[in-house]
DNA sequence: GTCACACTTGAAAGGTATTTTCGCGTTTCG
DNA sequence: CGAAACGCGAAAATACCTTTCAAGTGTGAC
């Protein structure tokens, strides 16, 4: 009973702060007169919540439908909703200014510099994913996991560590978990799972095919199965039961993307993991607490 | 557009916030139909900026003219901008309704709060790290890396994988990196080094043994060390020639201190790769730029 | 190179929501 | 008691939002 549902289109909850955030998760699976749409929004909530469809069209240089249509993509019913959001988000700022780091990395940049925009850049990362990511979806990735016979963790490059991080996470708390970075191993592995088991797919481009090839295997068997990426509406999610999703925050030279998409990925794993943790808590809590134990005594006794 | 003068009654601006102020200053001068409409909304108003004209004017018992008629009454062109007005404040009152973040994360908490406390713990987690790091000490690491014929990094358990992370990244933009997650690896590699060399310790405690050995075998043969700890008076500084401080967050039964020193870890790495990439911009930038491209043909064609 | 196809897009039709008009009923005051 | 003013809602008029549809545009196959 895994492979239902699907929603598709993702339910994207009417998301309640982090609409610049969404607008540049969605950004890529726009077109371009829709960017413009989504950009003006992004830029001046305010302002655009003052304008009516036909106004909003005419600004953009668009049509109505096309904004329509954006609204529609960004989780809202319609625009009317859309405009109701904005209106609120406009208030929200409002009151608290932000400071604005808002430049990006340079190359002559100072050092104490770099940290700063880098822990503020983070930081908003992080803001960004709470805000967006769904917490239904995660409930049910939670419970899926939770009860697993056993779970699956494929990723690749800098995803590789992060489902690395779940699985020994996972581990120390009782539950079986791998992690697979190695694609063909991934799917040899995928064909042993069927109904009851978990597979974890972790793409931040939601394109991966070394990644989403386990997944489907993995799903095709009846596993239940999970996407955690930054583009929900990538080919990964074909093959998801529930799909988690990760913000992504402006790149630039210097700062790759798969910089701040661990960022994210970390936060969701980690979120995953508690939730798991709460659930299984009767075996989990002396599992914890048993390896608290065990790596205590690899440390040299003075800690001073 | 029909917009004469309209005028007439009051020049009262759009009232941000104070609404209820509003209504109860007004009040008198409203009739009974007036002031059924208007308390509802001064009652509820999220409630009443998901309604029409026509649900409030049916939820009031009135009409929709009457519902206007308010609405102007309170300074508005009309229900819709009053509609809008009430959006915002809505979205106010709910965020001042914080769900007491502070506390713990606990067995019973919904998946919603985990979700805000732990982004806002790893935010404070950043804020924390990102405050107390020396840019001095930092910056001396980065041109130690930078101009490092070889960077050795040892790190164990969760600190692996950062560990990892660091020597992934400083690999992709062309320098010699290897990330050792097993002791005796790491110190048979150690004894290789000598000056020019880097080797780099990962430990949130500070006394890892593991990681402890091989730094102070690369100390001896007069490689540069660095250290990066949450505890920069253990064992570990002894044979560091830089200390980079991580931050230590509040540790709770569900969430292990694992989980926010790696955070604060990541920081760190982050800082120091992006110092380096500065440092080596003439080199690390073709590597970037070369390792995007070698990405971007692992990912179907279709990202438009 | 050319054709076929799928996707984007805006114009205009089609619906809702909001605003205005209008007249009935009620109150108020002479 | 009667006249004028006011409160009120029904319904018409309008503004706004949504949907449909056909033309334009780029893309891949052959």
């Amino acid at each position: 009973m895994t492979n239902q549902v699907k929603e598709i289109f993702s339910g994207d909850a009417p998301a309640p702060a982090a609409l610049a955030a969404k607008v540049r998760t969605l950004s890529p699976s726009m077109t371009r007169s829709m960017q413009r749409v989504a950009e003006a929004v992004a830029d001046d909530p305010a302002g655009c919540a003052a304008l009516t469809v036909t106004g909003l069209a005419e600004l953009t240089g668009t049509s109505e439908a096309t904004v329509v249509r954006t609204a529609r993509l960004l989780g809202y019913p319609g625009y009317r909703d859309l405009r109701l959001a904005l209106a609120g988000l406009a208030a929200h700022q409002e009151s608290g200014r932000a400071p604005a780091i808002t430049t990006d990395i340079a190359v002559d940049d100072p050092i104490a510099d770099v940290v700063a925009k880098l822990a503020y850049d983070e930081q908003q990362t992080l803001a960004d994913t709470a805000a967006g990511l769904d917490t239904v979806q995660l409930g049910a990735a939670v419970a899926a996991a939770s009860t697993a016979r056993r779970i699956d963790i494929y990723g690749v490059g800098a995803s590789s560590l992060v489902g690395m991080d779940l699985a020994q996470k996972l581990l120390r708390i009782g539950l079986i978990a791998h992690a697979h970075a190695d694609p063909h191993l991934a799917v040899t592995n995928a064909v042993q799972l069927r109904s009851g088991d978990v597979a974890i797919a972790i793409t931040h481009s939601g394109s991966t095919g070394d990644v989403i090839e386990p997944l489907r295997v993995a799903f095709d068997r009846g596993a239940t199965t999970i996407a955690i990426t930054g583009r929900p509406d990538g080919p990964v999610s074909q093959y998801a039961d529930h799909v988690l999703t990760t913000s992504t925050a402006r790149e630039s030279e210097l700062r790759p993307a798969a910089m701040s998409s661990r960022t994210s990925q970390l936060l969701v794993v980690d979120c995953l993991f508690i939730g798991v943790a709460q659930r299984t808590y009767e075996s989990a809590a002396p599992a914890l607490a048993a390896s608290y134990e065990a790596l205590a005594h690899r440390h040299s006794p003075r800690t001073r």
